[in-house]
DNA sequence: AAAAACGTTTCATAATACGAAACACTGTTT
DNA sequence: AAACAGTGTTTCGTATTATGAAACGTTTTT
């Protein structure tokens, strides 16, 4: 903790790697247990969790435990972009998920991976899951494809040079030169597949959403299971999809 | 700042204060305007600023600008006590909406006000709209009402001596001992009704949501003008909200 | 009854945050 | 064209703050 590139507040730093990276992993932490595995000292952890406390930030569960607390809902909510993102998809992605009777996802660009801002879930039993607000790989999902197809040289180009290519499955695109030419194709058929490339038996498609100026802010995939994801389907499937996504656009460009 | 109760580690506590205070209220901040606003030096709000930058919790918006990010919103969505609440709710939430016709609201008591974990909105075009995540006082909603009724003697004691009973319509309850009263008939009723109390116009009606402890948990309301509001309706709501109460209940208690 | 765990407090010391001033840059006014 | 008025950013000596070993008061386990 020695040579940190900028001057930076150190402390605000650990208090927020309590959180983001301890925190995430189970429910409730003791002092001693959560110091150790931050490897901080005893006292720092406390003291920082005591800060935390008095802000609502983590708050006390019954016996000395600590858990995360509200405000850091009521933060995550007022985050603006996607506040407003979320709020015009709810209601095109349920009317999507109630037509094809699969999940629904929604999800932006962030730090070269995808962020799921919302969801509109299977009424069937079997379905696929994603928990809001949590993080997958661009480039070996239909949403991260899209959103990757539609960026600038830029940003592929650094996309590159800091994810690296891991096989999730055996069809996994993991040659940086495939990718390039899945993009294109991308491009000109306005749409991505993932055939379980993520996971085995896991289909998936999707389109990009549109701000008024053009630009790609946003995608839509359905997901569900290869026994039900037959190719005859998909002209359907996009089509009910796009209806979606300028549902979606025109709420936006409303607001704005 | 010299007089602190506690041995707190006041840079954390002052970026938190930028976060929640000021960034909520605008969209985007420039460095010298939010030091001014928040009262901090030029360049220790430059470090804050970016410290959190590097953690994602702000980013810049092109020109220079600061706006809430990313991390904050995966942070939000990890709060696990609220984050069941929020998931069993929702689609008992929606039946409430799409049976009354009027938005539905699901919420909790934090810092003696109330925090609004979900909603359902009415399907009609004159209709109730609050944001997630945002807090109203308690004493002056059905919600509120209810939740305090609920509440031990200790915390209403409390909330007496911290909460300023304000008059937002002629007919909010403001004398403590009118107050106790209505939580007392909230009670023996087992629900409560807003009737304009915080917004002339406005009624809604809420029960309380338990736990498997026979411990009142969050609340259910339904709110909508008084226009439509009619007292006969009164009893077949009360049989639909409490309905979904019992839904959320059963799936709460499912999984603890 | 002893031991081992917990959260919490203390306090001298080492490490960090602080902020005035200077810098680099952009756009506006004279 | 030159001076000015705005930005965000960097520097660096100093004042403030965070640090952690040790001790404390409880509770739980042996």
């Amino acid at each position: 903790m020695k040579d940190v590139n900028k001057d930076l507040n150190l402390s605000v730093i650990k208090a927020f790697r309590l959180l983001d990276v301890y925190l995430n992993d189970k429910q409730e932490w003791g002092v001693r247990e959560l110091a150790k595995k931050a490897g901080y000292n005893k006292t720092t952890t406390y003291r920082l969790l005591s800060t935390l406390e008095s802000l609502d930030i983590v708050q006390k569960n019954g016996d000395d435990k600590y858990i995360l607390g509200l405000k850091l809902f009521e933060l995550g909510n007022l985050v603006s972009i996607h506040k407003s993102l979320r709020n015009y998809s709810r209601i095109p992605l349920e009317n999507i998920a109630k037509e094809i009777k699969e999940t629904v996802h929604f999800g932006v660009l962030s730090n070269n991976r995808i962020l799921y801002l919302n969801k509109a879930e299977s009424p069937l039993g079997l379905k696929v899951s994603t928990q809001i607000g949590s993080y997958q790989e661009a480039y070996c999902t239909a949403l991260g494809k899209v959103l990757l197809a539609y960026s600038s040289k830029n940003l592929i180009s650094d996309y590159f040079k800091n994810v690296k290519l891991e096989a999730h499955t055996s069809n996994t695109i993991t040659s940086a030169k495939d990718l390039l030419i899945e993009l294109k194709q991308i491009r000109e058929k306005e749409y991505a597949l993932d055939m379980e490339e993520l996971e085995l038996g896991l289909i998936c498609i999707a389109i990009p959403v549109f701000n008024k100026n053009k630009e790609v802010v946003a995608s839509i995939s359905v997901s569900g299971p290869s026994s039900r994801f037959k190719s005859e389907n998909i002209a359907s499937y996009l089509s009910i999809i796009k209806k979606g996504a300028s549902e979606i656009e025109t709420r936006m460009s409303d607001y704005n």
